[in-house]
DNA sequence: AAATTATATCAAAATATCTTGATATTTCAA
DNA sequence: TTGAAATATCAAGATATTTTGATATAATTT
């Protein structure tokens, strides 16, 4: 791939990361909340587990997630740093009045609260 | 529709409109030369007509462009100002090392050079 | 080792978006 | 007022994305 291609690319998969009211709340979520395991995304936003695995997926793969493992669990975090117009959307994700679910953890099995 | 969702709505227009090479093209191209018609960016693109139209459309209804009619010509531009999110995303665009075709003009017919 | 738990992946149906070609609308000129 | 040029819209097929349910993987506990 061209370098011009991969940038482009990498536009896209930024700006296609941002273009889904589920990805929206989880960015959301977890920049109010910080790093939380899968379960706990699961569990607050009542969503069934392949559907939120696959919208993580992709905010990671746009660069805007990381993604600790700790034994069986995943904790996935707004990653930092993050470059200017990630940062941008972030921003903008952050002032937008959008409701979002009560954090509800699984307190008995994750090991980190 | 409420307040919430409306601000939502209004960032996912935003978002959905930068989900797109073409647009992504068409956006960079008018950023660089300035206020341009349909029929040079159709003969600039070589694209049929009526998907530039659509295109232009969507960037118009997310807030990306202003449309001047001037008799049967249609002049579409980068709207100013801009919000910060928007501003944000076309610096990026900007600065994208993608490849444009060249600025093609309709010399004879078009009213503003 | 077997069962359990957390997470990831896959296939298929449902939904949304893009492209094309045809047609409509508007404006100007002959 | 007829014709031509610029732009917009529509319908249908092609393509891409999302959701769901089933299954796979990997770590942990029994």
């Amino acid at each position: 791939m061209s370098e011009h291609e991969a940038a482009l690319e990498d536009f896209l998969a930024t700006t296609g990361a941002l273009y889904d009211a589920t990805r929206v709340r989880l960015l959301k979520f977890l920049d109010l909340h910080g790093p939380l395991c899968v379960c706990d995304l699961q569990e607050s936003f009542g969503m069934i587990q392949s559907r939120l695995s696959r919208h993580l997926k992709i905010l990671k793969e746009a660069g805007f997630l990381s993604v600790k493992r700790q034994g069986r669990w995943a904790y996935y975090a707004i990653r930092s740093p993050l470059d200017r117009f990630r940062t941008a959307a972030i921003e903008e994700i952050r002032a937008l009045p959008i409701e979002l679910p009560e954090l509800k953890r699984l307190s008995e099995s994750c090991p980190i609260q």
